[in-house]
DNA sequence: TAAGTATTTAAGCAAATGCTTAAATAATGT
DNA sequence: ACATTATTTAAGCATTTGCTTAAATACTTA
């Protein structure tokens, strides 16, 4: 692997920037795996979404738009991003579309949930 | 509080709505700081700084630069979308400034950094 | 003080985001 | 078949994002 050198200060450590470059290479896959979920969930509104199925199990856009005062199509195209990006699923019963979690691709929300529901301390 | 209801078919659980609401107001602030350091984390880029300044304690734009193989004002604008988040913080020796990770405002990433490390089982 | 290095800042611009409104699908009930 | 409801899709548009290039700061050393 080469190196295109910017640093050119005496204490730069090339090895340590070496094994960096190979170390992110090597879990490139994960990185974009990761980032498709972050951005997913990096918006106040993916968030509620998200945390909202994962308290209730399943809700219809409908619902979520009543419950976060948006418009349904609003809704509706945040949902598809996150369905797109395979975070949720859905079921359908007459004409209401069920969506709800994939537990195992949205596993590390677990940590983000539970310390969204901590209370803060009065600093 | 008032409710705007869009969804009329029969099983909506208006109550179930209203608890919903509630638990999301209360919890207001949370999704806020919960959402400034998602949108951070959600950048390929700045996923990589942050996953690199918690692998190696201490970083210079230089030699992020360096291993992501792109422009030092690229990096330098990332970090300092990082820095006003105040999630890093930096460190100034003679002309090379240092940032590290503030880690008691990205203790949930820990679970994320240790997600992206995992080898993934050939499917 | 002048030159060189590390970093930031600013301007410019193409691409992405996220809403709105209006129209299209899909399923239900009369 | 027709009207109603739930949802999606599409077009339009303002805002944000993230790079590039060029210029400005900050520090070091000769």
């Amino acid at each position: 692997m080469t190196m295109e050198i910017t640093c050119t200060r005496a204490q730069a450590d090339h090895q340590q920037l070496l094994n960096c470059k190979n170390t992110l290479e090597r879990m490139d896959d994960n990185f974009q795996d990761m980032t498709k979920l972050l951005s997913i969930a990096g918006s106040e509104v993916r968030l509620k979404i998200l945390f909202l199925l994962n308290m209730e199990d399943e809700l219809c856009p409908c619902d979520i738009a009543d419950i976060l005062e948006m418009s349904v199509p609003a809704i509706s195209q945040h949902i598809r991003k996150i369905k797109d990006a395979g975070f949720i699923s859905s079921r359908r019963d007459g004409q209401t579309l069920y969506y709800s979690l994939v537990k195992d691709k949205t596993a590390v929300l677990d940590a983000v949930f539970t310390t969204i529901k901590m209370v803060k301390k009065t600093a």
